[in-house]
DNA sequence: CGACTTATGGATCGATTAGTATATAAGTAT
DNA sequence: ATACTTATATACTAATCGATCCATAAGTCG
């Protein structure tokens, strides 16, 4: 597969990873082109609408390489090897982790970075807003799981679990944002799980 | 106090209500002034600057309003009269019930509204940083006063059950954005508040 | 070599951004 | 009646928004 025509002067993929920086940064409304293409390797419009077609596409792009990565610490929901107390221990406990790292942006883009924005662009939004879905629905899938296998009573409310849960691992964002320390909501961590083994 | 002059045509403190909506709705940066000055009555450019001086401005009398209104629902988190436990136990429902309203934007603006935004904003998002700050540290100190009324044991972990409870807590503004309804999130604050008693 | 393909530099687009200038309207005070 | 005060309508600013156009550069292909 050998390409024809003048050879892209910047590395594609290294420019969506500093646009996904940006993203998570500052959100998808402002963030604005010039921003990108600066942050992006310093080039042109030209380049930019070439090689991304807008910023609606280049957001959708980064969006998937974000759940393709750093998006992963949820991975173990959808692991069968896994029981499912530990499946959604380590995915909010490795969230945490992923979220507090100093080497990107604090805390979670698919929440932080449209929950709110102009009213043109709620096309956006409902791109995150179906994300969280899909990662609730996993909880909850996790949280049957141990009720067919008996980890769980029978009589356990689902739906309630799944909230507890993904109610505390959405609010590890702003956590994130305000500076509070992994070790801390580590140790939080630790003590939500103990709900789990009050509902056997 | 007569005042002379030109009277004003629209209502101040309706303006500010409806400008309250739109920040909560779409966040600072998002919100235009072409929006606001449509939203809040149809007022022209001169009229808005005279009456609210900027956009910073009139975001921070919002800010002074939401917290005088809506956000009064942790107001029992300083209230002496109320048990730690039931303090923070109210302050969690009463969001919960308050952030999932129809008549109002979904969720909590102090979480919601600048959570991100452009370089240029910071300081706007740090007007809300420091007001869950605030929250944060009214949380810790009914936590504080329950170990020092023996209603928790002396080894309790204040910073950690601080966190835990204030995750949740700010959770609720992205559940509530995702269209959770009251009934869930408050049937996951009783599973929630189990691990009060558990700490005793 | 010339044809073809793709990317780039640079100028530019109309729309929108937050914010101002100026003259006048509409009230109160003396 | 006139001075004073405040708000208004209207026009306008410079800067920025996302996006496009076009000529040219820099490769491969036959």
């Amino acid at each position: 597969m050998v390409r024809t025509g003048r050879p892209r002067k910047f590395n594609r993929e290294e420019a969506v990873s500093r646009a996904m920086m940006l993203f998570w940064e500052h959100g998808y409304d402002s963030t604005s082109l010039a921003e990108l293409k600066k942050g992006m390797g310093g080039i042109s419009s030209a380049s930019f609408y070439a090689a991304f077609e807008s910023k609606d596409a280049l957001f959708k792009e980064v969006l998937a390489r974000y759940l393709a990565t750093f998006g992963q610490v949820s991975a173990s929901l959808t692991d069968p090897s896994l029981s499912p107390r530990t499946a959604i221990e380590l995915t909010i406990r490795s969230s945490a982790k992923m979220q507090t790292e100093q080497t990107h942006p604090l805390g979670c883009l698919v929440v932080l970075s449209a929950n709110t924005c102009s009213a043109d662009n709620v096309h956006i939004r409902e791109l995150l807003t179906k994300e969280r879905a899909a990662t609730r629905h996993k909880i909850y899938a996790c949280i049957k799981r141990a009720v067919m296998n008996e980890e769980l009573a029978e009589s356990t409310d689902i739906a309630m679990l799944t909230t507890l849960f993904n109610t505390f691992l959405e609010g590890i964002s702003t956590e994130a944002r305000d500076g509070i320390p992994f070790e801390v909501i580590n140790a939080a961590v630790t003590k939500l799980m103990e709900v789990w083994d009050m509902s056997k």
